[in-house]
DNA sequence: CGTACTTTTGAATCGCATCAAATCTGGTGG
DNA sequence: CCACCAGATTTGATGCGATTCAAAAGTACG
């Protein structure tokens, strides 16, 4: 990859930058359509996967043939255990046309080791997918939109405020909710002033109004 | 070796056996009553926790008072990213009369670096727990009890066969159902033929008929 | 200016939560 | 060994909230 290609990754909020440059060079540009399996369950992992856009899954056929998805992924690493491991245990499958780095694995473990920064790097992005996630557990398990809204804005957002970087729609997708059910539940929210939204540049601003 | 057999090697659990003997011995155990604060938000980590029994939180409180529940956990680390930071975010609280092992952080931390072998134990850690979280994720964002059910059997299981560490009653909170939902949608999974459950030696093991 | 997408509202339905209460169970102490 | 207790398991009735299906209005972008 060249370096202005580079360079235009690291303003975005999970940065790249800090693997090493020996690597970065051996990393390619993989471009994937819709449907297209990127790694089959059971092979030898050959490369480290970085979504850049797109949709990915991690997916296993269920004995009765049923889909069960293990990892949905639209930008960052995936599967990041495949380090580790002698063999995927469920297909890596693109769902929409998606653009994906790969890093050739044998390198990357190796120099996991060797390099400190480059492993203190793997270790706070693995630590920060962690903590992400697991307040990503405790808001699912919430049984109401409203709850679920609130989770989000609190462990999301600063001081009551929280600026949204996609459409309500995602992000009723990601709160595991339908866009209907959120965009009902934020309007009443509204109505009650426990939130005020505010649309400035396409962005939309929530703000939490204290009772 | 087949995937089937690696999958059997990594469900190890979680062990803490391959952290340095010198971290182990300094580390104390702690027995926390429940409602005990075990750290404060903003206070600067001074320990890595690991939860050997009882069920610890980190929560925080929102501008209008109401609890957000960060991480709950029940064994295994907590606040991984605690390491790489400077004060923590939330508060940390034992919700049951719990035992933690202490481990000072400045060496635990101090020795990530230098240790290889220690290094690639946290990795290998945070990935697994990455991987697990995900899953749970994926499945906690399913609409019906049922799926979340299959979900967990596919995804926990091998082969259609999972045998239960727990009572039914708290896998319900893991599958983030009430228990009765659970009740009732393995009684009518079972009555279908789709799971059939068997008792023995006190332990609940589920397995899954093929259609 | 048309197209694809998001946002918005409506109505009907379904599944789970909730509250309640009755067993069943393992483990305890007498 | 038995009585007893705390917890898990089971079943029932009811209501709420989200899903689902449908359709209209708004918005971004070429």
């Amino acid at each position: 990859m060249t370096p202005d290609q580079w360079s235009a990754l690291e303003a975005v909020h999970l940065d790249i930058a800090p693997i090493p440059a020996q690597l970065r060079e051996q990393a390619s540009e993989l471009h994937v359509a819709a449907g297209m399996i990127v790694a089959n369950l059971g092979s030898r992992p050959k490369f480290m996967y970085f979504i850049r856009a797109g949709e990915i899954r991690l997916r296993r056929l269920s004995i009765n043939g049923a889909e069960v998805v293990l990892q949905r992924g639209t930008y960052g690493f995936v599967a990041e255990a495949s380090l580790a491991t002698a063999a995927y245990h469920c297909d890596i499958v693109a769902v929409e046309d998606s653009v994906l780095l790969a890093f050739p694995i044998k390198p990357f473990a190796e120099l996991l080791p060797t390099d400190t920064s480059f492993a203190n790097y793997w270790m706070t992005t693995l630590a920060r997918e962690v903590r992400s996630l697991r307040a990503q557990c405790e808001r699912l398990a919430l049984r109401t939109a409203r709850e679920r809204i609130q989770h989000y804005i609190e462990s999301e957002g600063r001081d009551g405020r929280l600026e949204l970087r996609q459409t309500r729609k995602a992000w009723a997708a990601e709160l595991g909710l339908t866009h209907e059910a959120l965009y009902r539940t934020l309007s009443s929210m509204t109505a009650e002033g426990a939130v005020r939204l505010e649309t400035s540049a396409n962005r939309v601003v929530l703000l939490v109004k204290p009772l």
